[in-house]
DNA sequence: CTTAATGTCTCTAGCTACTGTAGCTTCAAG
DNA sequence: CTTGAAGCTACAGTAGCTAGAGACATTAAG
């Protein structure tokens, strides 16, 4: 049995987000000792592995709530499973996509700088004149976070 | 003189984001109508855009503020709002790194699914063990949003 | 001139995924 | 037995908006 302190040592998780894991259910509320403090059995020390691993991968919050309940049940088909990762999949090409063309875009602000003052300064320049644009962009989204 | 909804319109940001922007003192408090209503004239509308413009390429909203407050000093150097630039550039570069890798282990979990039932669900298994992970990846941060 | 539709006003709360604070209690080591 | 680290609860705050309530303003049609 894990205090909560060398759980989060043991998956790499801050105590507080393991809290708050908990009190939105992602994590089921767990034993306590006799001072009231949580303790962990392996159980939960796989689950939290799972959610940490998942959120390095990028899923959101609710997508993992899904993907748990699946490996809940593991005589359903995977079909769920793979629709949840094809669909991070594609929010994460979507948000390269994007972020390679502000990455141009920024790119030619920069070159174009004359280091000079800010009344001829591309950077600033640019910023105001959308026409400069070479391209269309954008306000991202956090769709891949 | 526009209204809060011409204004919008003409930059393309919303209503309630333009009386955000002033609340959070990124656009000075305009002048009001008889009947209290919002009126902006060009300048509000040259430094609406520039917002927009700027948080399309992803540069978070104190970096915007600092480069309002250079823009309205023309005679300083550029170098500053350069440093801004390069700043959002090398986040906007370390992003697309992080989303590239993740991508390529989305790609190889969803190869490796059989379509079978959960329990031998490579997804699900992908996720519970990092050790089948081909390399280290970090949990995103929002840094170029 | 009235009416209806739309636009705008303020204020508040909510979203994601945490992080930090305050003030207290419990635990383990020396 | 004392001390310091770790734990507890509860609440507030972060970014950058978005949504809703309920009241007032403006405009176009009839």
């Amino acid at each position: 049995m894990l205090t909560i302190g060398k759980l989060g040592e043991a998956a790499g998780v801050k105590v507080p987000t393991i809290r708050y894991y908990e009190q939105i259910g992602l994590l089921p509320e767990p034993e306590r000792s006799a001072g009231n403090q949580r303790l962990y059995g392996k159980s939960a020390q796989d689950r939290l592995a799972f959610i940490r691993h998942a959120r390095e991968l990028g899923f959101p919050l609710d997508a993992i709530r899904d993907l748990l309940s699946l490996s809940d049940q593991p005589d359903q088909s995977c079909a769920a499973a793979d629709i949840i990762a094809k669909e991070q999949l594609a929010a994460v090409k979507a948000r390269i996509a994007q972020l390679t063309a502000l990455e141009a875009e920024l790119e030619r602000m920069i070159r174009q700088c004359a280091q000079g003052t800010i009344a001829d300064c591309r950077v600033i320049e640019s910023l105001s004149d959308h026409s400069h644009c070479a391209h269309d962009h954008d306000v991202p989204t956090a769709a891949a976070e």
